[in-house]
DNA sequence: ATATAAAGTTAGAATATTCTAACAAAATTA
DNA sequence: TAATTTTGTTAGAATATTCTAACTTTATAT
């Protein structure tokens, strides 16, 4: 089990590694907030833990072993944050730093309850994807459809919410994963949103429901 | 600001307190699993910070500082525990673990918005006493209503939940705190109670509002 | 391409928390 | 009360995490 401290650590390396694949410890410094030379006698420490792979003057990467362990924490911290917002009544921007204390519980059936109560949400109250007790997660920039632009053409790809209602709902309107839409106006006052998909032609969605849609212009991209 | 270790220390100082009014060397070390040689040192610390008497080869008192600190961590303990059980479901033989580390949480508006949502209980799912904001907390040992035997005769001094249709149902009951409440006869089957409390006889109250009514059979105690 | 800046490393020290070993005081028991 | 047991203390060391100061390597910019 890792300490609190290698934790942060993972857990830091893992999202400046989000885009590059990797992270060095100049921006883990700055970061975590913690001197270099502090940055540096960690990551030799993890090294030697097999949770990353270390050489002098290079960036470091995470093993297969520390990406599953970080991603367990990046878990354990979206969910959370997922729960104080809808079940708890937290704006979004409250929740940070209190997700940031509680990602550090020991307890798989704390977390695997919070999951269950919001009906396994596949990303977190930012619109970042939640990975799965395997640690896999969707790895793609996603917007939500009320972020979109008269005109765009989008894929839905992911629900915020995977309430039973919800999904019967879109059931109803015959709009599935992978769902080619095209966005064709948006009401100012209201946000409600007019699209067009499949056969069907001005159909009309109200914001509520298109902040609960995800979706990707273009390609799916994974770990 | 306490560490998380500090803040151990208290809390057993603390709940050894509960019976003496103070805690000595030997229990701490057995309760804490830590060796003594560690806990006289951190007694040295604690008295340095003004959180405890502490004097060579004597028990150790809490100050009024460090009796109002430990009964905070009790306070964010007892209301997690509530939390854990009345809102997501887990047994009252589930959640101490996970309260023993969420008690360590610092966020004032997340244990201020978990004793909003559970309507300002006064006690844990085990029937211990939550101090309040200010520390304080009503320091007696209460029994719940649905656990008397026929022919006892109780005060009706707290109640597990403040939820207002609760309150509501007690007031069209004229069950107020500090009603006399004589218990007549259980219904093995189903738990219901007959009580006779000011001029009525032969109330019966269901097992459901018993298990939230706490009484005494005597006096009450602070601290 | 050399000088300067930025990033990374090493060495040594500080703090917090813990331990073991040895000793001392207090309490208990014979 | 003297012997024994329990409880408490001191001293010194170990581990984890952090720091500063000094030095080295790599990158950047004339």
């Amino acid at each position: 089990m890792n300490t609190h401290t290698e934790e942060n650590y993972l857990k830091a390396i893992f999202n400046l590694s989000a885009t590059k694949g990797e992270a060095n410890v100049n921006e883990l410094s700055r970061q975590l907030d913690i001197k270099m030379p502090t940055v540096n006698s960690m990551m030799k420490k993890l090294s030697d833990r097999g949770l990353i792979i270390y050489e002098s003057y290079k960036p470091v990467r995470l093993t297969k072993k520390g990406q599953k362990e970080a991603a367990m924490i990046i878990r354990k911290h979206r969910l959370t944050e997922m729960y104080l917002v809808e079940k708890m009544g937290f704006g979004w921007d409250e929740v940070h730093d209190i997700a940031e204390q509680i990602e550090h519980v020991q307890s798989p059936e704390f977390f695997a309850k919070m999951d269950e109560l919001l009906g396994y949400p596949k990303v977190d109250p930012h619109g970042s994807p939640i990975p799965d007790r395997n640690g896999k997660m969707e790895w793609t920039e996603y917007h939500k459809l009320n972020e979109c632009k008269p005109g765009d053409t989008v894929i839905f790809k992911a629900v915020t919410h995977s309430s039973d209602d919800f999904l019967k709902f879109l059931n109803t309107r015959e709009l599935l994963l992978e769902t080619v839409i095209k966005v064709i106006s948006i009401e100012s006052f209201d946000g409600t949103i007019t699209v067009e998909y499949n056969k069907r032609k001005q159909e009309l969605l109200s914001n509520i429901v298109c902040d609960k849609i995800l979706v990707s212009h273009k390609k799916t991209r994974s770990v």
